[in-house]
DNA sequence: CGAAGCCTTGACTACATTCAACAGGCGTGG
DNA sequence: CCACGCCTGTTGAATGTAGTCAAGGCTTCG
């Protein structure tokens, strides 16, 4: 049975050294059976030689296969996450299995900074990722004894509230066309943010998950992509990739009727 | 002009001194020309020799008046508030005047607690409302320095922060009549909380307010009111009361299609 | 090449919104 | 004191946006 996390004992930029463990991507088309996580020891120490980053001291580095969990909703939470490469989405299931995807994680981005013993939803890898691993009670040490740790995750925390909160206004008062110009701006933004092109996106998820994150459904999603594709605004391009034609104008419908 | 907050010399559980410059509620029937806030110094120390709450030590108590703003959004954030009594309404609004309530607080919770130089939101008195109020620098400091005031405001925002995943999946993926039965719930559970019957509650707010807040309109939601209301699950009473007759059923339909 | 999954498109439906009218409560002022 | 206006909430009818059901195209991958 193939893992759903490996380990590698560097970060992925170092090159000198071969990714150990690495398995293949595993499709997965229930959201039942995957594997647990397994996990081994290491840290990458050799990378915080030159950055100096605290939190190193306490990391792992492992890799996440497409649509494998890293944790989900109800798991004890022994671990908080950093996404490192890769397209994370941590979701909410209803009962009888609506799905509302909170969010959209990339590099930088963490996960699991709940100050609950369990999580509070789950994570899945949209496309194979790479994530750094913290102890929750070693993270929490370090977070009372180093300010600039503490300061860290408490701007992340802010940020991430301040992105709910946005997020709300989008699900409980946006159009559909509103609410994917936003996404669309927001992706934009967040590329622009990696230093990336703001016009030329990634875009790996498929429609089924952008219709649970922006409270739709897959075939509304598909209409108005067409809709903004005819109009001239977007073009789709090979391989998951999307190119804002117009972005003023992505950006007046993101939030105008 | 009245102004919209007005310092009390004392906390209001003590009932000796009257309380100064207080002012009569004042409607407000357009968001527009609220007077702004008007502060006097203050602390309330004679409390904290009773309580020992380090916050006590750079905390001032005022009122705001029913209608009027404790801040607006992109206001620069000086002050971080806990309130101690009555309901505060927090939303934000979109350029054509739609509105998204992101959440009713009441006596415990806090807000402003952004680590952003303005306000990422509006905050009204849904009721008059007595609150605390920190100035960010030296709450700041005393988050440094405190640890126990450090983790009390850790876990308020990660509380906020689960409040705000769960509004989404409430926003993105609920019915109008599971929205009303959630709602109800959450009053429910935060009547109980503090100490109040959970059956007989108190919902000041108008169906304006509820409906930005559930993502509907004002007529959905007295519809969806009636209809629960035919259907023998709750009573309306006197004074915006409202019991719940059938909580287990309506906790039911507050997750179930 | 065939099967599976993802996306798109079409026709119809339904839930919530919009537009409109009206009832009740409350404060103001004649 | 009652009349009036204002605001809030309720109800009805018509509309519209997004959802549902269904079919077909396209890509991917074994």
């Amino acid at each position: 049975m193939a893992p759903a996390l490996a380990i590698a004992d560097t970060a992925p930029a170092a090159s000198s050294a071969t990714l150990g463990g690495m398995v293949q991507a595993r499709r997965q088309t229930a959201n039942i059976s995957a594997p647990p996580p397994s996990w081994a020891s290491g840290n990458a120490s050799r990378w915080a030689m030159h950055t100096s980053d605290p939190l190193d001291a306490i990391a792992t580095v492992a890799t996440v296969d497409r649509d494998c969990p890293l944790f989900r909703e109800g798991d004890h939470a022994d671990n908080v996450f950093e996404v490192m490469s890769g397209t994370i989405r941590v979701f909410k299931l209803l009962p009888d299995g609506r799905r509302q995807i909170i969010g959209f994680l990339e590099a930088g981005d963490f996960l699991g900074l709940s100050f609950n013993d369990t999580y509070l939803y789950t994570a899945e890898a949209v496309t194979t990722a790479a994530v750094r691993r913290f102890p929750r009670r070693r993270l929490e040490a370090l977070i009372d004894e180093n300010p600039v740790v503490r300061r860290r995750l408490l701007a992340v925390t802010a940020n991430e509230l301040l992105t709910a909160q946005e997020q709300m206004v989008l699900l409980g008062r946006k159009s559909a066309k509103e609410k994917l110009c936003t996404f669309l701006m927001t992706l934009s933004r967040k590329a622009a943010k990696r230093g990336l092109s703001d016009t030329r996106l990634s875009m790996p998820m498929g429609r089924s998950d952008i219709a649970d994150y922006l409270g739709l459904t897959i075939e509304t999603v598909s209409r108005t992509i067409t809709c903004l594709k005819t109009a001239g605004l977007i073009r789709l391009l090979e391989g998951h990739k999307i190119e804002l034609a117009d972005p003023d104008a992505i950006s007046e419908l993101s939030d105008a009727a």
